[in-house]
DNA sequence: CCTTTGTATCGTAATATTGCAATGAATAAT
DNA sequence: ATTATTCATTGCAATATTACGATACAAAGG
């Protein structure tokens, strides 16, 4: 018990998931708007930008990279970071299709 | 410590990633795909579709119930779900909007 | 009233997440 | 060479999530 049984799901079912986990923090969904908004790829400073520690935004910069929704790149001492555009797509049209599959037209039905 | 530290985000971000919580489970996206489907909003013959016990179901149900995504109707001994119209669509408007906010159009910048 | 049916909730176990101090590793600067 | 800067990793504590058996509860049917 306590782990999710990915076995029961499709694909497709256990893919949403992940990605939408992966989003499912504030820091998380700062950080990202942080890089779409500066573009330049900003490292390190989103400890600044942000208030928690060090070490916490380097492991849910590492959560993000594990998504495959952000890369980084080694420049000195300094890594850069980025949205992954491929990726970025990928994700707007998952949740895009997800969301269009349902008709709003017709209001609730209980 | 291992608590979301809310305060140091904005209200969106916080709403965006609660959301994206209430999503970020298969069996909880097997349900809305499901009610999605049927839009009968069909009870706990989702504990017969999906292979979870039926207090697992009852749990995501709430869940998704707290998060404002689904309704639910007693009739009888049965209660009858179905997805919420005006929270869905607000929340294609939240999800669209954060994913738009990219222009992938120029690719990465690392 | 008693039984059946459909759900919700409680209690509990296993696992995952969140956060940070401390440490390590690698480059840059002096 | 030594020190400073930047970031990743480790180890740990607190809390949250996931799953299910057992139980409780309410409505229907006998």
């Amino acid at each position: 018990m306590g782990v999710t049984q990915t076995h029961l799901f499709t694909a497709e079912q256990n893919e949403l998931a992940q990605m939408a986990k992966a989003i499912a923090h504030p820091a998380r969904i700062a950080i990202l708007q942080h890089l779409v908004k500066t573009r330049s790829c900003i490292n390190g400073d989103l400890v600044m930008e942000i208030g928690l520690a060090q070490a916490t935004i380097s492991q849910h910069l590492r959560e993000l990279k594990d998504a495959g929704l952000i890369q980084g790149s080694i420049e000195g001492t300094r890594v850069n970071y980025c949205i992954n555009p491929e990726k970025w797509t990928l994700l707007k049209a998952l949740f895009q299709d997800f969301f269009e599959s349902y008709d709003t037209c017709c209001g609730s039905n209980c």
